[in-house]
DNA sequence: TCTGGGGTCCTAGGACCC
DNA sequence: TCTGGGGTCCTAGGACCC
């Protein structure tokens, strides 16, 4: 008896923040808008841009003051996290009654495992042309959703017709559908590994499939076999809801270098109480703090430090904290940014029993 | 080219236990 | 005391993602 070919959707919301405020504020249609930080501050980036800005050139995850330089006639607005978490949650609901397994990946994004829903691609694609249409209904928004026999796929598909866009890619097309692709299309290569790549020859997914496992074991380590098979369209992991809380963690950086020790302990408390409150938002309790310092000419540190118990007491949090700094910070050496980290937790769920 | 801030996962050595 | 092997936890750093 042969396993059922999986069936997997990858939703994503097009340029979702600033579509919302489009539909909040029809005036801002066909006109460049720009979501993310004060250009007037010039700190900061672009969160998501709308489709006339990208005409200018700008890109989400661009400096805003380059942003500014690029189109400094475009409207811009501020995150407004709270308005687009609603959103969100709606239409994470449709989603959700859709799909036999369910994962959001972020704000605007969620993989659909469909499997038992549909007995073949052409109804796979009705599926997909009705979830985009209720969700029009419901939120004026449209999405993009790519279709495909695993997450890896699917994921990597949903590049290729935005915005409102559907794209299928079959079992048995995915290794050729992969191969004309550059290497960092995989999730997991970045800039290093990329480079790492094109030094023993290897531009496109189609190379890094065709090469040796051994010598990609070798130049990469363990995850080579991993990125191996990947590179053949072969990912089993499966659709599911994500794993809880590892850490919780703010940092800050300082507009010039400092050495001041009282001012950077004021921030470090500020910092751990917000990490605080998260904590008791989440119901967690913690074991292992971390203090995070980048100096000007030292590059970045980090020191931890675990406790024999757990707690979720701020004054453990503090104390922690500023232990870890009057240890490790270096006088010598002035500071661009401190952080605070907690880890290593024990939910109050598990608690109970 | 390092612009910010929030995460996850992996590696590797050392401590410690059996 | 170091002879092996295996496992887990702690700490520090790095790559990568959005």
């Amino acid at each position: 008896m042969s396993e059922k070919r999986r069936i997997i959707f990858h939703v994503a919301m097009d340029h979702f923040f600033t579509a919302v405020e489009e539909r909040e504020h029809p005036q801002y249609k066909g006109k460049p808008v720009i979501v993310g930080a004060d250009p007037k501050k010039g700190k900061g980036f672009v969160s998501t841009c709308s489709y006339e800005a990208r005409n200018f050139g700008v890109r989400s995850g661009m400096s805003i003051s380059k942003a500014w330089k690029l189109c400094p006639k475009a409207i811009y607005l501020p995150v407004n996290y709270e308005l687009y978490t609603k959103v969100s949650d709606e239409i994470m609901d449709i989603l959700r009654k859709h799909a036999d397994k369910f994962e959001q990946l972020d704000i605007a994004e969620a993989f659909l495992d469909v499997t038992s829903k549909v007995k073949d691609h052409a109804e796979a694609e009705a599926l997909a042309r009705q979830m985009k249409r209720e969700i029009y209904e419901r939120e004026r928004l449209t999405c993009s959703i790519s279709i495909g026999p695993s997450k890896l796929v699917a994921k990597i598909a949903s590049d290729f017709k935005k915005p409102n866009g559907l794209t299928v890619v079959k079992e048995e097309e995915a290794k050729g559908f992969l191969a004309p692709l550059p290497v960092h299309k995989l999730i997991s290569i970045g800039r290093e590994t990329e480079q790492k790549l094109k030094s023993i020859g290897i531009k496109t997914i189609g190379h890094l499939a065709n090469y040796d496992p051994n010598v990609l074991t070798q130049v990469l380590g363990s995850w080579g076999t991993l990125l191996y098979l990947m590179a053949l369209g072969i990912d089993s992991s499966e659709v599911g809801e994500k794993s809880q809380t590892k850490s919780i963690s703010r940092e800050i950086t300082f507009e010039k270098g400092m050495s001041n020790f009282e001012f950077i302990q004021k921030a470090l408390d500020r910092l751990s109480e917000e990490v605080h409150r998260d904590i008791l938002r989440q119901n967690l309790f913690f074991k292992t703090v971390t203090v995070r310092f980048r100096y000007e000419n030292l590059g970045t540190r980090t020191h931890s430090k675990t406790l024999f118990y757990v707690t979720n007491r701020l004054q453990d949090l503090k104390k922690m904290a500023k232990e870890l700094m009057r240890v490790y910070l270096r006088s010598d050496n002035k500071v661009r940014l401190v952080g605070v980290k907690v880890s290593n937790f024990i939910s109050t769920e598990k608690q109970k029993h």
